[in-house]
RNA sequence: GGCCCCAUCGUCUAGUCAGGUCCAGGACACCGGGUUUUCAUCCCGGCAACAGGGGUUCAAAUCCCCUUGGGGUCACCA
């Protein structure tokens, strides 16, 4: 078979304009995320996805004001080797696409024209490939024992030379080939890379990037009992799907050469590739990876994160630790983020719109993303960032919705009996300061019986000079003559603060006194509505459990 | 080690392709002040960066080269 002449005239190949600026009309855009069924979605992984879909769906839209013909995003399963427990290990995968927005058009579930999704049931597909390549003389197939192969790789290392295959095999004639594949010897099939090529590829992201194919060992293809590996199928399936943009990790830009040979030895064009950069552990520019999550809590605004978690989620019957963290998407679901919160952030990582635009909806996003704006550079999520756009997500979102995802958690920690409209009072009462739906745990004195004292905040604004004597009067002069129904924020501002006056003290002392004694802690919503909201009868009851701690 | 990629405030980034308007802009974080006689919000202000060295040019964060630093990848894994 002809090898095309890709060298001198690299550009040729690659089919659609990566950098929409331009106003030529876009011909379609087809991406894929191929995730394999790890039974977690990785938040590396998310943004990956997400700048999938985002290119997809820009160029959907643009299409549909008539510019350009259509955006696909697919979903397929890189689950070769692996046929155990798909179904289980792929749903969080699923689940976090759903949560976030991210709906595929074609993938598990809603099928497509291009399918199967799953590699597992695209043997064929394989399987003719290869056979195409071994009959062109593209591929051959290698009698080296994986260990001789290790040996003469071994061997490479030490002479400090550049290790490529040995292609013994390829000296043997036809009939010596039959006569070893008729004796059941065990073989690998191989690329026969052409060395005598510069492969050179025009990344949307990175610009142009060579290899010297002399350089490069022949790839196997598929594995001694011919299921087919990695590089070879993702590019068999990229072909077939007909996907023109392969938007993925940079730690993929080393399979560019050996899949950009194997697309021209299936005679298909060679897609778009855009190498976006990794996302890094915090404070290193390093692939963020769960093995060294533990590392992880030296950084200070992670250490926040985990904290807050280690708080949390064993209130909701979850655990911190292997299974969920913050490298998972679902850490950020389970700990009360917004949807739009986590795209808003993982969208800013990597791109941006222009000079100062933070705050963008997703679909905000896809309005405006371009390959164009995405930078090359690795970045790190900054929990702290996140929690700012977050803060501005929850801002927006309506009272009836945050009543019932608190009353939802505040179910899912125990709590029975919860009542809406209480809910939807302390709601009120937290204002701003709910920023995550699991921030009601902290309010958890609420729906308790006792209360569990900050052991500082109660030195510092109780236990002091004339302070239990103060706090003593106001509840017997002011608060027990006041009926339930007199029980509000309004009159309990009042009658704290004309008391204040009477007694030539300034507000804060009794302010501070009443949080502390009533909730036990020094942050919360307002004082008048906490004394409100804890209720006349547990407020004189706490306040006496106070005075008596204050005096022993 | 070979090959490849990357390099602007603590962090995420704008500016780089088409050199001057950038003694470098925004956001988050941090620090200070104001509002709230409480917590949070909110408002104002501040700190803080072009990795280094050579070129090219009237002019370089921007173009070229080198150095340094960091990272990725080198499987019959994905």
């Amino acid at each position: 078979m002809s090898v095309p002449s890709y060298v001198s005239d690299p550009i040729a190949r690659v089919p659609a304009p990566f950098a929409s600026k331009c106003s030529a009309p876009m011909s379609a855009v087809r991406t894929r995320f191929a995730p394999s069924p790890t039974g977690y979605m990785h938040i590396g992984g998310m943004r990956t996805a997400l700048f999938c879909w985002l290119l997809a769906e820009h160029a959907k839209r643009q299409s549909q004001e008539g510019n350009g013909d259509g955006g696909t995003f697919v979903l397929r399963v890189d689950d070769t080797d692996r046929a155990r427990n798909v179904e289980a290990a792929l749903a969080p995968i699923l689940d976090a696409f759903r949560w976030l927005g991210l709906t595929w058009d074609e993938g598990p579930e809603v099928g497509g024209d291009h399918g199967p999704y799953f590699q597992s049931q695209r043997g064929e597909f394989y399987d003719r490939a290869l056979q195409t390549l071994l009959d062109s003389g593209a591929a051959y197939r290698d009698f080296s024992s994986p260990e001789e192969v290790a040996a003469d790789r071994e061997a490479a290392q030490a002479a400090k030379t550049p290790y490529v295959t040995n292609r013994r095999s390829l000296e043997l004639s036809a009939e010596e080939v039959e006569g070893l594949i008729a004796a059941g010897q065990k073989h690998v099939v191989r690329l026969k890379v052409p060395r005598d090529r510069t492969i050179t590829v025009t990344d949307a992201i990175r610009g142009e990037v060579s290899w010297n194919a002399a350089l490069l060992p022949d790839p196997a293809l598929a594995r001694a009992d011919g299921s087919p590996l990695y590089n070879f199928a993702s590019t068999v399936d990229d072909a077939a799907m007909k996907i023109t943009h392969v938007v993925r990790a940079e730690e993929h830009l080393s399979n560019v050469p050996i899949q950009t040979l194997i697309f021209e030895a299936l005679d298909e064009p060679v897609p778009t590739f855009a190498h976006i950069p990794f996302v890094t552990a915090p404070g290193t520019n390093r692939k963020l990876s769960k093995r060294d999550l533990s590392k992880y809590r030296d950084n200070k605004s992670f250490r926040k994160l985990f904290d807050s978690a280690a708080d949390r989620l064993p209130k909701l019957g979850l655990e911190l630790g292997e299974d969920l963290n913050p490298v998972m998407v679902r850490f950020y679901e389970e700990m009360g983020y917004l949807p739009e919160g986590l795209i808003n952030a993982l969208a800013r990582l990597g791109w941006s719109l222009d000079d100062h635009t933070e705050v963008m909806s997703l679909d905000t996003v896809a309005e405006n993303f371009t390959l164009d704006r995405v930078v090359k550079n690795p970045a790190g999520l900054d929990p702290d960032k996140l929690f700012s756009f977050q803060s501005e997500w929850m801002s927006r979102r309506s009272r009836e919705d945050k009543v019932r995802r608190c009353t939802e958690v505040l179910n899912r920690a125990g709590y029975e009996n919860i009542d809406e409209e209480f809910v939807g009072r302390l709601v009120d009462a937290l204002g701003d300061r709910l920023k995550l739906y699991t921030d009601v745990l902290d309010v958890a004195y609420l729906f308790e019986s006792g209360v569990t004292y900050d052991e500082k905040a109660f030195k510092k604004r109780i236990a002091k000079e004339g302070v239990p004597e103060l706090l003593r009067d106001f509840k017997t002069e002011r608060l027990e003559p006041l009926t339930e129904a007199d029980w509000t924020p309004e009159r309990l501002e009042e009658e704290l603060t004309s008391f204040s006056a009477a007694r030539e003290e300034g507000v804060g002392k009794l302010i501070h006194a009443c949080r502390i004694a009533t909730s036990g802690q020094p942050v919360g919503p307002g004082v008048y509505d906490v004394l409100a909201l804890v209720g006349r009868g547990a407020c004189l009851e706490r306040i006496d459990a106070a005075l008596a701690r204050a005096a022993a």
